[in-house]
DNA sequence: AATTACCCTATCGGAGTAGTAGGGTAATGA
DNA sequence: TCATTACCCTACTACTCCGATAGGGTAATT
């Protein structure tokens, strides 16, 4: 399932892409639009701030906007960056590996094979995937 | 991410179905083999029975045994059964549908859209899956 | 009748999530 | 300059779920 701060990034992120213009957004605005607790949507925004996806602007007229255009914002980064693992089990995780503490055989786990595949597919999805796609 | 307890449960059935005889298999047996606490394992075996997927045998010899052909047991009614929506937001489940609070239109919702696609790929993996598959 | 193995209830610590509280700091415009 | 606006940061809390444990009860074999 993913977690509610995935949501409100997305829907943050593409609320913003939304603009026309390049000015900044106010987390005000995004909060009532899209109905997300202000407070938490601050700590979401900062979040995407630090990972480099947003820019900020303080003071009057100031707020958050694009680094980069849309269509360079992949899914599969932002996703793995605020969700984490694409991956439904640790030990198919392409980028947060953890072996099980009770397979003693990853090659011989059924439900790792059947994993791999769940992963690819996904994977297949959310690659083709940008923020310009999804407005 | 899965939880233990689904993983557990697909452990279960592939060391079941392994089995060349169709006699019990005993619940310590499979916890030993594959690393399971053994009383965890109960509960998990018995909710595998009480969805049909097992029946039991008491006494000496007793045990586990899968009720249907492995080959007539699929992944997606599995993982929904114990795990619950394959979606990972609800307003795209078609098994555990919940609105979202929050979203006053999911036609206009980018993460809707997105996530019906994640779900649908998903969807395509496991709908061809049985435990005989991945035996 | 004793053994074996299934069956059930209750409880618990830990982890993570969503959200709140409250304040601080920087940069605009007037 | 100075007040306003809006970003920035820390700490805390209520809540839920998960994995696991404890301890016993009951039914069916040999």
């Amino acid at each position: 399932m993913l977690s509610r701060k995935t949501k409100y990034a997305l829907k943050a992120l593409t609320y913003i892409a939304r603009q026309q213009e390049k000015k900044p957004v106010q987390t005000a605005i995004i909060s009532e639009s899209e109905n997300i607790s202000h407070k938490y949507l601050e700590a979401i925004l900062l979040t995407l701030r630090n990972l480099g996806y947003l820019g900020s602007k303080k003071g009057k007229g100031g707020g958050y906007y694009l680094l980069k255009p849309a269509s360079e914002i992949q899914m599969v980064d932002l996703l793995r960056k605020i969700e984490g693992p694409i991956a439904l089990v640790p030990c198919v995780s392409l980028n947060y590996y953890e072996k099980c503490d009770d397979c003693p055989d990853e090659g011989a786990c059924s439900v790792h094979l059947l994993m791999i595949e769940v992963r690819d597919s996904t994977l297949k999805v959310l690659e083709n995937k940008s923020l310009a796609d999804i407005i």
